[in-house]
DNA sequence: CGCGAATAGTTTCCAAGTAAACAGTTATCG
DNA sequence: CGATAACTGTTTACTTGGAAACTATTCGCG
């Protein structure tokens, strides 16, 4: 195909396709979402984060950031609360029944990262995952 | 992030997000869709392909590939041809207004292809591309 | 103070992409 | 031959994700 499947965006896609099936293929049944899991998985680690830093850190755009908080607290796994010190922001934490979802799915999904590097040496794998971050983040400053 | 941030199937998404901007920076004003243009790169390289092998090359579902078939004939890029042998397949190829986009647009997609291994060097992005294949079809047979 | 600028999140509207059911065509096999 | 299965692409209805405009609040600076 030509210059084509030189293209790392096209090769990009490509890997996302399959890595994309592999976490469905993990949560077999369960009805979770990526953009779903890794929210849980900040908010585990930052209780009480902003909703647009954590949107920030995962690379979500605000808008939709919005629907997937709406998502979250209707299924009663996050809770928003609004500061008095800055009645703008919202500030989110796990209910006790989002935390018990979270450790319900953090074995499936730590067995996905290890089935995503199928076929990959660790050596690989850990060059891997830095080539992609310098690509991701090309003038990253340490 | 914990775990999050040495997840592949999190790295490439990030990554992605990069090379769409890219993408789009490197046509800035044009109005192009990846999709278009690896279509039309595809024709260009085999022309008269069946609409269902030109969609699994590229990684595109059936239901998305008619859109874009109908909308890239609506433009005039592409023209399908329904072969008497085979009734039911449909033959594309680039008419002649599409091949002039796709000179167009060829420089500009080169160069995208060059700013997307920015930061790394030749030796690196070879490496890069290498794992992403191999991430993106583990068991691939040769 | 108070008014314009910046910030945080939301709403509205739209594009990309998919799954599932569908229609037409060809292959298969008794 | 004729029924059934398999294949090719389309339609419909839906989900994900985003850009742009909007609301509410806070900041900055005269």
């Amino acid at each position: 195909m030509g210059a084509l499947t030189q293209s790392l965006g096209f090769l990009i896609r490509l890997a996302q396709v399959r890595l994309y099936d592999l976490f469905f293929a993990g949560f077999d049944g369960v009805d979770v979402k990526p953009g779903e899991i890794t929210v849980l998985w900040v908010l585990d680690l930052n209780p009480g984060a902003r909703q647009g830093a954590v949107a920030r850190e995962l690379n979500i755009k605000p808008a939709h950031m919005t629907k997937l908080v709406q998502r979250l607290v209707h299924d009663g796994l996050i809770a928003r609360q609004v500061p008095p010190e800055d009645r703008r922001s919202v500030l989110l934490s796990l209910t006790e029944q989002g935390k018990q979802r979270l450790e319900t799915l953090r074995p499936a999904f730590l067995a996905i990262q290890t089935a995503e590097s199928t076929g990959l040496s660790p050596r690989e794998t850990d060059q891997l995952r830095s080539l992609i971050h310098k690509l991701a983040f090309p003038k990253d400053r340490p």
